[in-house]
DNA sequence: TGCAAAATGATAGACGTCTGTCAAATTTTC
DNA sequence: GAAAATTTGACAGACGTCTATCATTTTGCA
């Protein structure tokens, strides 16, 4: 109420010189001898300045800019992402914030890239991708920052420093997290664990299956060799069908990847409910959020595509205000059973389907 | 890029008014007939005005002045509910948001009560409590409602209507998540849970207990009557001790309240590892966390203060802002266990090349 | 010492909104 | 039809920052 916060005229009085040359030290103007800069710098580390980003923005009618790059398709994960990018950007309207959700064809680099090298023509601040290693898509990203548009890699990172932050779990943290899950629900009975991806090239599913494997070798557990699945329902279905006759000693199944549908159709087939396996998967989605409600499967690993959106956008907005960018905090992966689903009327207002 | 933002300049001149008249029908100002309303309404319509809220708060010198009134103490969970709020204070100083912190006497509803009472009447714009069914602490928080300051209770809520908003978990929710973490851990085998309390009369306990019974009683688990530990990790050990000594059927301990110290140190003297019981208790703070590491727990529940003060934060701004309130998304109860750990320090902050 | 280069000061206008004042136009009331 | 009340218009100043221009002072160098 009574004391008001110091302004650059504060600063400039307080260091002896005129607000112009507070500016210029400020605002990396050049032409400001050092010990004008010396004397700026202790009078913003007295009076405890700040710059007041609300009034810069205004002054330069700026309206941040952000693309955000996803792949479409019919995938109900990058779905329900879409959806939470969509509330996003309504509500970051009020702010000034202008959020383009371009679409792009998934496992397609070479589209990707495309993309990519398009956005660098345009006036915009900064960019978000679902990373990948392909080559192409680095050097698009290289220039990309070359040209002062900032790069954040969401859900999924860039090998290197191509980009100036990344959004989203640690996949071997996560594979980690469901064999612990695997681990307790045995209650110290022996086991096997029947472990499902979609393909082993893939470094996400790849790392999850790494880290299933560390945790598990510590308990009394074992590995059946994995499916691959290819990501694709049907394929998970008639592959995991095969698996689980063949080998009546899995009391464990674990879906590093997608095409859960299949998996639950398995599992809901399965004569004799108290001899189904253990079942853990990833993504809270509808289809993997009903199972679960229906008693059908044990456990969603989540990544927490809002975390991650959140954290995006923020360090977007922090990079393009000059601000001192803090490193996101590592995403963890969340742990969902039936009793601790989040509220479902969230999903049907951001639009997800509901079949 | 070539678009700007439609001002309230472009309103008026589209709805045939002038600028006054249009500020006049957007503030509720007064003196303006039913058909310039109308005009004027249409014309926000038609462009998509929205507010420049950043000009606004620039043109009153208007800094959010809100005040989060926090259970003083050694309570590992409220330090800890202080250290979020001492790192969002920082951080949001360049939003011209100032945070004040106000530490008052724990489970003192009078001196809640008269902690409010002097907020009153200071020039505030919010306050954040956590909540209490003291009906002083009602009549106080009207008081407040009623000059225009925003009250949203955290953590705990207060019962009816008497706040803007809550940001905290549901704790029967939380109670039914720990059982399906025990009943899961029993793998079918049949067991006995044993469950502590502070005390049965606070309300967040009892509704934790009142969630474990609901799931307990759908499997094959049976309940051992209740501990009260009264939130003291000295009174917790003994009468833990005492009560595993008791009956050697038991094979899970649940704490629904505070002084995990205690439980920890009777696991940890459990002389053979192996048959030591299921352990699941709430609130991820230092000690909980080191007794997952050790593997001497299993399971902690955690309400996400984090989250709940982010939650409080968002929606005093909105408020303030006289933005429509979203009601803030119910939060869910996390689970953590040895390996979903989110990272320990907080990563120092990094600069950003400019361009 | 003199001259060019560098540094500094002074200032004005813009950004979009809020607040306030005053006069003019319109409507209502008697 | 005149007086009173209501509604409207026009405008000016403030908020803190950025950008730009121009005049002035200080510094470096020959």
């Amino acid at each position: 109420m009574g004391r008001r916060m110091p302004t650059l005229s504060d600063v400039a009085h307080c260091a002896g010189v005129s607000y112009a040359t507070a500016d210029r030290a400020m605002n990396g103007r050049g032409g400001v001898s050092e010990k004008s800069m010396r004397r700026v710098l202790n009078a913003v580390e007295e009076l405890g300045y700040i710059r007041n980003v609300a009034a810069a923005n205004l002054s330069q009618r700026r309206t941040y800019r952000f693309t955000i790059v996803i792949p479409e398709g019919t995938n109900t994960f990058f779905a329900h992402v879409r959806a939470i990018l969509a509330e996003a950007r309504s509500r970051l309207l009020a702010d000034r914030v202008e959020l383009q959700v371009v679409p792009v064809a998934a496992f397609d680099p070479s589209a990707l890239t495309r993309c990519l090298r398009g956005l660098a023509g345009q006036d915009i601040d900064g960019v978000a991708l679902v990373g990948n290693n392909d080559p192409h898509v680095y050097d698009a990203l290289a220039d990309l920052r070359a040209r002062g548009i900032a790069v954040i890699t969401m859900i999924s990172d860039v090998p290197g420093a191509r980009r100036d932050a990344y959004a989203g779990i640690d996949n071997i943290i996560a594979g980690r997290t469901a064999a612990r899950m695997i681990v307790l629900a045995h209650g110290g009975k022996t086991g096997r664990v029947l472990p499902i991806v979609g393909a082993l090239s893939a470094r996400d599913h790849a790392d999850r299956l790494l880290g299933l494997g560390e945790t598990l070798a510590a308990s009394s557990l074992t590995l059946a060799p994995e499916v691959e699945g290819r990501d694709q329902h049907g394929i998970v279905e008639e592959k995991l069908r095969a698996a689980l006759a063949e080998d009546p000693e899995i009391s464990a199944v674990y879906n590093a990847g997608a095409g859960n549908a299949g998996l639950i159709r398995v599992i809901a087939a399965t004569p004799a409910q108290n001899a189904r396996p253990i079942v853990v998967l990833h993504e809270l989605v509808p289809h993997t959020r009903r199972a679960l409600e229906a008693g059908l499967i044990d456990i969603v690993i989540d990544q927490r595509p809002d975390v991650a959106v959140a954290q995006t956008l923020d360090c977007l907005r922090d990079i393009a205000d000059r601000r001192p960018v803090s490193a996101p905090t590592p995403i963890v992966p969340a742990i969902y059973v039936k009793e601790n689903l989040p509220p479902d009327d969230r999903m049907a207002a951001t639009g997800v389907p509901q079949p």
